[in-house]
DNA sequence: TTGACTCAGTTCTAATTTGGAACCTATTGT
DNA sequence: ACAATAGGTTCCAAATTAGAACTGAGTCAA
């Protein structure tokens, strides 16, 4: 199986990483949502030769999760801004974050904290129930076949719980 | 810059993206959540090469991502299980999922539902603020250095915000 | 006791992707 | 006229990947 065409398969993190999941695109994410915009600032940031970085950020336009938009005529220059698409993304970079906290930091710490501005406090945001809004973990929930699964593969179920 | 060098970056995305941000090795781990455990279902289930297969169960062992245990002695054989920091990927994971359903998901809807044992509903799982519980987006979270940071590189300062 | 089969890998090669340096284009500032 | 700035593109060597074939340890059935 090639890798591009992951994106064809009925799974939504094979598609979601058909977009997100090359070398580089996470970061440049990672800039964006720290308010990185032009090509210039994402080079030096990254330390990704051009050439990616250029490729990536087209990538991204052509999939609707950056737009670019002109910041200055003539010279005609562009900067590149995350769309609504691009924002959703949020989760994906910030539990990416935590994990690397949680596991992957020397013992000075996070390098960088966030704070909630809804109620003030450094916080790292966590999963939730948007039904019930009780935390939730891998055990917590309970995976069954959608309609778009059951027509393709009727024989697909899911596999016996985790331990 | 060299992708094997990311780790060292004082970024946790970037430390998260080292241990998982190869290709492949996230959809390991959905399989991994799915239940699958045995490196013939992992190679059967994602298409991908035996060689790179092998390849990425090692390193996410290494990593500690993954345990590889023996099932059956004569022949001697192992399968992998996801360990704590594993687990914790979930997030990770869901994240992806929550975004390919809604945003490249077909007409006939998400490959897969989710249910929440806790309250038995339908749902998938968002972005919550663990202090006051509020659901968190993009904008509602500000950006400031950590110890780390401030010792390494005391000039960084967090970008405008978002718009 | 031979021969097919299972499972979990490893080896090999060709094709694809990446990194890095140099170059290009348009425009402004001196 | 010449350097500087910003945002790319081009080229090539080096690294990574895909896919097929092969290995090895053991089971099972005839």
């Amino acid at each position: 199986m090639r890798w591009r065409d992951i994106g064809d398969l009925p799974c939504s993190v094979a598609r979601a990483l058909s977009v997100v999941g090359d070398r580089w695109t996470l970061l440049v994410l990672r800039d964006a949502f720290l308010g990185v915009r032009r090509f210039g600032d994402f080079h030096a940031d990254l330390g990704t030769s051009r050439h990616r970085l250029a490729d990536r950020l087209q990538k991204l336009v052509e999939h609707g999760v950056l737009a670019r938009v002109p910041y200055a005529e003539r010279p005609r220059r562009f900067e590149y801004r995350l769309t609504e698409k691009g924002r959703d993304l949020y989760p994906v970079v910030v539990s990416l974050t935590g994990w690397g906290d949680r596991w992957m930091a020397g013992r000075d710490g996070p390098p960088i904290e966030l704070v909630h501005r809804g109620c003030g406090r450094r916080i790292m945001p966590t999963l939730a129930c948007p039904e019930c809004g009780q935390a939730v973990g891998a055990r917590d929930m309970q995976v069954r076949p959608g309609r778009a699964l059951q027509k393709k593969a009727p024989a697909w179920r899911p596999r016996e719980e985790l331990r």
